[in-house]
Formats: C-alpha cells, sequence, structure tokens
DNA sequence: TGAATGATTTACT
DNA sequence: GTAAATCATTCAA
C-alpha cells in the first residue's frame, strides 16, 4: 500500500531525506512552523503520488492564543487532535467547503497546531490539477489552505493521522535551502493583540504564498 | 432546537 | 474592490 516512501522512486532523486521524525514536531510550535518551510508535503495515494513545497505556515497557540480553536482550553470532539501527542494531523472544516490541514506539535496536553497555508508543488502536478478542475502551472493549485487540502485530497478522513507513521502522508526533509520571513496571522482579525503577532511564516518572494506581505527576513538556512 | 459564525475560495463589478 | 456559496461546530435557551 502506500507504506514507506520507497528509496528508489522519483521522490528519493527529489527528496534528500526520510519522513521527518515525531521529534520534529514535538518542539516549541513557532519551532516548527518556521522549520517546515521548504519541507516536502508527501502523499502517496491510490491514485498516485502529490508532493509539494511547504511555502507558507501559521502557528496557533492555545490555550492562551485567541486565535486558536483550542483557546481557553476548549476540549471538543473538534479540537482533541490538538491535544493529543505531536506528528498526528488536525483537519477542521471551514465556511460550508474548506477543509485546513494542521500538524500538532507540543507535548500531549499541549494545543498547539501550525496551519499549512500553501505549498509549491512538486510532483504529481497532473493529479493536483484534475482534484483542482483546473490546468496545471496556475499558482490557485496550492496557494491557499482550502486549495492545497483539494489538491492533496486532504479531508475528515485524515482526522488524527500519524505523519510519523507507516500512512500515506508525511513530511519530508528539504529539496533545497530556504529563506524564511514571518508576518502577522490571516484572517484572525478577531483575535485582538494576537493577530498583530508574526505566527505567519513563508518564503519570501514565492508565487505560491497566498498572500505577499512585506517580508521580514527570520533566517537564511 | 435554533441561530450565529468561520484559520476561505470564487465569481463578479 | 465586494459578495455569495454552504455547513459543521458551537453556544444559548
Amino acid at each position: 500500500m502506500a507504506a514507506q516512501r520507497s528509496r528508489t522512486g522519483p521522490l528519493a532523486a527529489m527528496a534528500p531525506g526520510p519522513r521527518l521524525p515525531r521529534s520534529f514536531y514535538a518542539r516549541p510550535v513557532l519551532e516548527v512552523a518556521r522549520d517546515c518551510i521548504g519541507c516536502l508535503l508527501v502523499r502517496e495515494g491510490a491514485e498516485g503520488v502529490v508532493a509539494g513545497r511547504i511555502v507558507e505556515a501559521e502557528a496557533y497557540r492555545g490555550p492562551e492564543d485567541r486565535a486558536a480553536h483550542s483557546f481557553g482550553g476548549r476540549r471538543t470532539a473538534r479540537t482533541e487532535a490538538m491535544f493529543g501527542e505531536a506528528g498526528r494531523v488536525y483537519v477542521f472544516f471551514v465556511y460550508g467547503m474548506h477543509w485546513q490541514l494542521n500538524l500538532v506539535t507540543g507535548g500531549v496536553g499541549e494545543p498547539h497546531a501550525v496551519l499549512l497555508r500553501a505549498v509549491e508543488p512538486v510532483l504529481g502536478l497532473d493529479l493536483m490539477a484534475a482534484r483542482r478542475q483546473m490546468s496545471a502551472g496556475r499558482r490557485e493549485l496550492t496557494n491557499g489552505p482550502g486549495k492545497l487540502c483539494q489538491a492533496f485530497a486532504v479531508g475528515a478522513g485524515d482526522y488524527g493521522l500519524d505523519l510519523c507513521g507507516a500512512g500515506d502522508l508525511c513530511l519530508a526533509e528539504p529539496p533545497r535551502p530556504t529563506k524564511v520571513a514571518r508576518a502577522p496571522r490571516v484572517g484572525v482579525d478577531y483575535a485582538g493583540t494576537w493577530a498583530a503577532r508574526p505566527w505567519r511564516y513563508f518564503e519570501p518572494g514565492n508565487p505560491y504564498v497566498s498572500r505577499a506581505p512585506r517580508a521580514t527576513l527570520v533566517r537564511r538556512r
């Protein structure tokens, strides 16, 4: 099945490293959000393989972060995954039509997560295009959190999925060095002062970043 | 049981 | 630039 990534397939030639281990996710959420920029998001499903470089992500740090679904320690069937172990997936449904993909980080009981907002397509562009019902090569293929979920076929069935296990979804090491900048998060104006915190990380200049803010460079690697 | 709303996308002016 | 689409989740009653 779509278990471990092949060491000899097309990804092996393209991605230098294997599936990222749990230790990558079991760190402070701001570090994970920063470090996942440039990493590959890989899905190996029955329809084929799709992969993309993560170029935009946001940190959500409940229970104190008013913008987080886990604000105030709210623990429900919807938010439960965020309270679980790092390296699992938190997905949710918004606006009646869009899914959003999050990486759970930190320790058990710490409801922290990283929202993946955009990727640059690397592999499986035709499959992504078919799922998005548009031609491959358009920025609109994966330049938003709902769009990338559609391109990667992420949905309800992925709730709680373990990115560090044998599932068909994972992160892999960056194919090349990546500049990282930061800016305030998108769509969280209701969160008051928390909305101003620069917890959105992105690769400056990359055309797949959902919106292009003024780049405040964080680091170069 | 009902009403409000949202970590968005798309089409249209 | 604005607005519609569309429904699971949440909270009040």
